[in-house]
DNA sequence: ATCTTGACTACTC
DNA sequence: GGAGTAGCCAAGA
């Protein structure tokens, strides 16, 4: 595996795992810093492969703040729960405020 | 190599 | 202004 040739989805881990505390992300996000500003989809579907990995993938989520992906989640409201546990606030799904603890990765990182 | 799929995004109606 | 359509890219079969 060459370093140069790092997956797309280790990068991604990499950056995710960036993410500060009580701050979400989205995938386009996520995938304009890794200069793939569409692959937003590719992401998140890394992030299928980030379960068992120290990727807090409930900080990320689509551009509008919304938990889509949180069914790929052990439990239905368990994205939510990681979420509010770190002081973001969630209502049915869409994270609120979401331009206050919005992190981009490329201003912020 | 070709086709399908997907945790997205942006544009149109 | 909510819903539908299309475009994009990368990985897996």
């Amino acid at each position: 595996m060459k370093p140069e040739t790092l997956n797309f989805f280790d990068k991604v881990y990499e950056v995710a795992r960036q993410i500060p505390y009580g701050r979400v992300t989205s995938y386009g996000a996520i995938a304009n810093y890794l200069g793939a500003a569409r692959s937003a989809r590719m992401v998140g579907y890394a992030m299928n492969g980030s379960a068992g990995k120290d990727v807090p993938a409930h900080r990320v989520v689509n551009r509008k703040g919304l938990l889509t992906g949180k069914h790929h989640f052990e439990g239905t409201n368990l994205m939510q729960q990681l979420l509010e546990n770190e002081g973001v606030v969630v209502i049915d799904n869409q994270i609120q405020d979401f331009n206050q603890v919005f992190w981009d990765p490329a201003k912020e990182l």
